[in-house]
DNA sequence: CTCAGCTCTGTGAACGTTAACACGCGCGCC
DNA sequence: GGCGCGCGTGTTAACGTTCACAGAGCTGAG
């Protein structure tokens, strides 16, 4: 039935264009002109009710829908923003996408997303260089390095920008984080309560903000503690490199307590202290930091701190619309803080020989 | 410098609009029509090179970018992808799109996502109308389920689909996704190998056929050696589920060996054992699916199969490519395997009491 | 009664690009 | 020498919206 017909006239072929249904079509049928259908499809609060219905029936029987092209084209505004995501394989990043692409759905948003295999500046730029000419409204960057803000200072200034995940330390854009410290503390004042004489730390990368900030974090409470604070060693963020710092503190018998910077460095710790034969927790505890999905089931079950990358994701997405609401002309940017949680498990606890 | 200058003359206030530089700028100063300057931009060869030359240069010393909301406008593409996400929280969906981002800028799409909760007809359809409107010119679902491929027959036939992940069952869309069958025989089939009688499985849930595909290749695998086909049990793909599957387990001393539908079963299948006092491998082997990153981190280290996630979004790109570059009849739509491979690591071994 | 000021609607002109055609020029061929 | 043809370029008209106006009809105050 709703088959195109080949055009059984003179005409050879029909043209490759469909001629896909417009405001002209709506207007037509609903017997007004396109300014007035444009005003439905666009709220305004003067029209009649009556035709108002006429023309939303008209749109129905048609099936019509919007070209946000052309809508995009005159308004300058495409309603969608644009993600600069970096290593969104991973449980952080990957919830935070998804935080901040459900918080966009709801505002009316429409997301794009630009990965870049590396926070190196040129990457960035030419990332925001690919979304701007998308003409997205606004930008979020999944930024946990020092350099993508350095990177987002640099962008048009026209262009919305808020970066998540990263230290607030520029002024660049407004920040939406974790905030790393207050976890650190509670995971290491955590240990510390446990009767336990310092803590240890498996830190992440020096140039990680966030790695940075549970480094601090855990120092302080330390030292408000009077604790000795021991050295650290730089790792990545995976099971690996908590393996080998693992390996090192297993041999140490006067580590009893380690805080990792966050769960896959734990489990590698984890596996470290079982080869040496280490219990968990009667002799070593244990404390991972972002509860991942499956930490509850490491052996033993992760004390961790949890953080609400679905919250995050929110936190940013509002910040966003709030600094595109307001004109261009720059706010002193706010950074964002978010709160995390302890939770307990049982790979921590009072040391028992 | 650059900072925009209040109009000085009698005029009150500048017109909002910020009037970006456009085709007809650079035109102007390189002495050519706009026309020429589009052509320059398309790489249409018939323009002197010195023409040419002189356009681009135009064109760099005016910063101009092109305003691709009008090029859609005219050309309808938009060179954006619409991706459907479900789930993208995970590790293999998170990888998926990240694959598919990744070509698809290498072959100079964008890429817009739609979430989508639940994976009921509705909510796609729903993903599938927002990316319409926004004029993609392509779709890839992340389509774990049949209800998807469902969905996807609904889309208008305009637009081109490609399912990934899912079964190929449907003649909706063509489908890539890994050989889970092939992947489970060689699971079963390296356990049976060790001297296994036989091989338990520790299921997905029922309504997905990347499970119900693996819990064929376990049985086919079991038939044909001749081995028992013990009963199955589904769950959810998280290690809670293998948890309560392996503690059913590790109660039958008849288990010796457990092919698990993915890593994350496995984790919790490898935490119940410990907590029955069974070793790995010497009581019991354990075999995972998808190779998450930490997977060689557990204790012991999972033997597992490997997931290549990324060569999954690169073939369902070029797949897409392929169908859209192809008219839209409908050529019989293909199904397209992605091999997996096993990766051995310690926890499957021969039985040693 | 008149005129200002609402409410509702229509008309025409952007927006910035590509498509379709037209034109002038030089070249080779008969 | 005429003619056809390909090359490089310019001119004009879409594409489907929204914006800025203008105008018709009604209301109510002076």
């Amino acid at each position: 039935m709703a088959s195109r017909k080949p055009a059984a006239d003179g005409i050879p072929a029909a043209p490759a264009r469909p001629r896909l249904t417009v405001m002209r079509d709506v207007a037509k049928l609903a017997g007004v002109s396109h300014q007035t259908v444009s005003r439905v499809l666009n709220n305004h609060p003067n029209v009649r009710v009556e035709t108002r219905e006429r023309v939303l029936e008209a749109m129905r029987s048609l099936n019509y829908r919007r070209n946000l092209a052309a809508r995009t084209l005159v308004t300058r505004q495409s309603d969608t923003l644009g993600i600069i995501g970096f290593e969104t394989t991973l449980f952080g990043p990957a919830s935070m996408l998804y935080g901040i692409e459900s918080a966009a759905r709801d505002a009316g948003y429409m997301v794009s997303i630009a990965s870049v295999r590396d926070l190196e500046r040129r990457q960035v730029l030419e990332a925001v260089d690919r979304l701007t000419q998308h003409s997205v409204d606004g930008v979020i960057a999944i930024a946990p390095k020092q350099s993508v803000n350095h990177a987002l200072a640099q962008a048009p200034p026209s262009l919305q920008c808020v970066a998540v995940g990263g230290s607030g330390e520029s002024d660049a854009a407004p920040t939406v984080s974790i905030d790393n410290a207050a976890g650190a503390r509670l995971a290491t004042q955590h240990l510390l309560d446990l009767g336990h004489a310092t803590v240890h730390h498996a830190a992440g990368p020096s140039d990680w903000p966030e790695s940075v900030e549970r480094i601090e974090g855990w120092r302080r409470t330390l030292y408000a503690a009077g604790a000795v604070v021991p050295p650290v060693e730089h790792g990545w963020w995976d099971a690996e490199s908590g393996y080998a710092q693992g390996r090192a503190m297993a041999r140490d018998p006067a580590v009893t307590a380690i805080f990792c910077a966050n769960d896959r460095i734990a489990l590698g710790v984890l596996r470290a202290l079982h080869e040496a034969g280490k219990r968990v927790p009667e002799d070593v505890s244990v404390v991972g930091f972002d509860d991942m999905p499956d930490s509850g089931f490491f052996v033993p079950p992760l004390t961790t701190v949890h953080q609400d990358f679905g919250e995050l994701g929110r936190r940013s997405l509002s910040l966003l619309l709030e600094h595109m609401a307001t004109s261009p002309e720059v706010p002193p940017p706010d950074r964002v803080l978010v709160a995390p949680q302890l939770v307990i498990r049982t790979s921590s606890g009072p040391l028992r020989h």
